[in-house]
DNA sequence: GTCTATACTTCGATAGAC
DNA sequence: GTCTATCGAAGTATAGAC
């Protein structure tokens, strides 16, 4: 019987599966090549895991637990709108940096097809989103903005939709219009911040 | 030697993987399923296409030239930039229900790992660009709008990325502020027409 | 053009030696 | 816990009958 808590061979095949998620996707990943990514022989993927499904389940639990660790952690600095933006989209480049993006992606590309870790990636999303909703919340009141017009969690679907189009693109070669739109929008909370500390 | 123009059997070959995209995903297409789901032989998938590779390839291209052509169709007609913009989102749902937005990214997440596949997404990208870039620029001059704080380019960078957010968000099951996201930006190119044809 | 039969490979998974 | 050997299933692809 394989132990519940982690071993040293179980978080090398983890770290070796994110790997392979971002050089290969998560369609090219067997068992044999993930035991020789991580190291080890190939029996001890059924030893700890079982099957691969269930491997793929734990790599889809451990990274999703980190990234709304990350998440949470960003918002939670007690600085202006502006610098929280700032620190979120600086994050935008470290995860591509860090394959992070890739990794998240593909499980996500792989959910699409399996219900049980679909059910899993919606659940992170709603995480997500109740981590920007105050903080858009009070940014929006503290520049001023027309809720009325425009609803906060309309603001937050725009956000969340937009940040995930952009490392979508990415994936597929494409950044056209990116640097000019996060420019655009920098300088747009910019010159509220400004008018803020004005008035 | 295989035909080079189509027959009956690479048609219902090609349909038959756009169903199975839908239905299983890419990573779940293998030659005998997919001559099942087409109701021919699994030896003419070789026959026709020579390998599993050439068959995604075939269907990426047709998908993509008739997502193309029905983007410039959809811009190209001569109505208000708000019927262009209500057409388009109605498309959102049209396609949803057409199951294409799943065909689109199953293709799109396969093509993350094959250079020759990103390629021609990147390029069918660009033709989408092409298609918004004039839309919204003329549409940004007739609203008045400041193309000096806001590029067409961001504009458009932000409608690409948004409507794929927006995809992407649904094959994962989460719709959450999409209909309040939808409504205010209807409402507010809709305040923008009013005032356009009062002044 | 269409179908069957089959070669060859690789997969997930298990059994059992160490 | 780790490794080797191996099973049975399923994959791609091809050869050849019809």
């Amino acid at each position: 019987m394989p132990p519940r808590r982690s071993s040293a061979a179980m978080e090398a095949l983890l770290d070796a599966a994110e790997r392979l998620l971002v050089e290969v996707g998560y369609a090219g990943i067997t068992t044999r090549r993930l035991a020789q990514e991580a190291g080890v022989n190939h029996g001890l993927v059924h030893y700890y895991f079982g099957s691969m499904e269930e491997v793929f389940l734990q790599v889809l639990e451990r990274f999703t637990d980190r990234l709304i660790e990350r998440q949470q952690a960003m918002y939670a600095a007690p600085v202006s709108f502006l610098d929280k933006w700032r620190a979120a989209m600086r994050y935008l480049d470290e995860d591509q940096a860090a394959g992070y993006p890739k990794i998240w992606f593909e499980l996500r590309a792989m959910a699409w097809n399996r219900p049980e870790l679909r059910e899993r990636v919606a659940k992170v999303h709603d995480r997500w989103v109740e981590v920007l909703l105050p903080a858009f919340a009070e940014g929006m009141a503290a520049y001023g903005l027309d809720a009325e017009r425009f609803p906060v969690r309309a603001v937050v679907a725009l956000v969340t939709t937009f940040n995930q189009g952009i490392e979508v693109e990415r994936l597929s070669g494409v950044d056209s219009g990116h640097r000019e739109l996060l420019a655009a929008i920098d300088a747009w909370i910019e010159s509220l911040e400004r008018r803020k500390q004005k008035g």
